[in-house]
DNA sequence: GCATGTGAATGGATTCACAGCT
DNA sequence: AGCTGTGAATCCATTCACATGC
């Protein structure tokens, strides 16, 4: 198993074995350079970049190189190209449509979370086991259905990544429901290990792990 | 800089250098041996334990065995002893007293979270800087107060950690109260890179980043 | 001259495989 | 015989440092 973490990697495979760090730093530089842009930059080297939002100039050059010379010697990066480069890259300039399962306090506040009803997401229902909910919706209006209602919804259109906000007892089978009716993205919020099926992008967020974590730094931080 | 990643890793040293990779999977293994002792399991060994959630044995033997013999070689490990030495450990064994700060859809969700609320932590208040909100409180009764009420809370009783979920331009100002009014620990959800400071832990929980990495693996994916 | 792109070096996390204990 | 604890081997991400190109 390479790297399996507490906060688990997902399954399926890049295509050029571009490591799941390097992905992840793409979305910060393109938070960057969105900056950047509208403050009316133009071109950036590398250790600019790096001095301005802390990060390492080598690092960046690598991790921009896996998707070919983007850069220009002896000048820089040109910001807005850039910025639009990683913006196809990470797949940011179509709109993913998501759905989220669990509308307790977690599942409801994603909904109308801001981070994930813009620049490429939205987020198209709410779904949840309990009938007292049905009916409802969210503060933002995201209405909350039965689970029964997924297919429904799959066939009014097309759905790209399901979130998984249900307590951990729920969460494995809300997972199979998701991967049986072919959602290839999976956003996991609850604390479990996920029997993953293969051909299903899995990302887990463990809140309570981060938590421990800090805990067990004060415990131990002389 | 060591691994800063995207979701940053705190500063401040560890007693005898264990890794925050082996600090995570402390809260697995604990969280395993819970739902094994509540079964009856006794005792189990690294190689069950690894086989029954998934793990892997060389790195559940080598993570235990930086705290001290644990296990008994021919045998396995004690269930319920070393959960109690776990909880110890995370310093789950006390309670933990959170502030959150921003009472928007985000900062109320994670006050009434039950994983923020059971098991050795409590959220004891919510601070916002909008006056509208001063007085009313989450659902499960948290009181939302101005950040100028901070340090009376701080007077009352310890404050051990500080949750910022706040919108990004407000993040960082809002760390830098907590850091002044000596939090120790932070827990960040705005999408920033945070200028930290020496001696205060901090543990970046970056949302977004987790729907464009998921975005970027269905772009990319065959 | 200056900044990228990249091979080489480093550092550290994971896995292997076995010595040592029960 | 079985399982832990751990040195050795492996793998991989980060950083260095420089050849390459504008």
């Amino acid at each position: 198993m390479p790297r399996p973490r507490a906060a688990e990697r997902g399954s399926g495979k890049e295509r050029d074995a571009v490591s799941e760090f390097t992905t992840e730093r793409l979305s910060v530089y393109l938070r960057c350079l969105t900056i950047l842009e509208t403050a009316g930059v133009k071109t950036i080297s590398s250790s600019r970049l790096a001095e301005r939002f802390h990060l390492n100039s080598a690092q960046i050059r690598k991790d921009l190189a896996c998707f070919g010379e983007l850069g220009v010697r002896g000048v820089g990066y040109q910001v807005g190209a850039l910025r639009r480069h990683l913006t196809t890259t990470l797949g940011l300039d179509r709109l993913r449509r998501m759905v989220i399962f669990g509308a307790g306090n977690l599942g409801l506040a994603l909904s109308d979370y801001p981070g994930f009803n813009s620049d490429g997401f939205v987020v198209t229902a709410v779904f949840d086991s309990d009938p007292a909910k049905h009916g409802l919706a969210s503060r933002g209006g995201i209405p909350i259905l039965p689970n029964a209602e997924l297919p429904r919804v799959l066939d009014a259109g097309e759905v790209d990544l399901g979130v998984i906000a249900v307590p951990a007892a729920a969460a494995q089978s809300v997972y199979d429901t998701l991967a049986d009716a072919g959602i290839r993205a999976i956003l996991n919020f609850a604390p479990v290990q996920l029997h993953q099926r293969p051909g299903v992008r899995t990302r887990s967020v463990d809140l309570r792990i981060n938590l421990e974590s800090l805990s067990f730094s004060l415990a131990n931080n002389e």
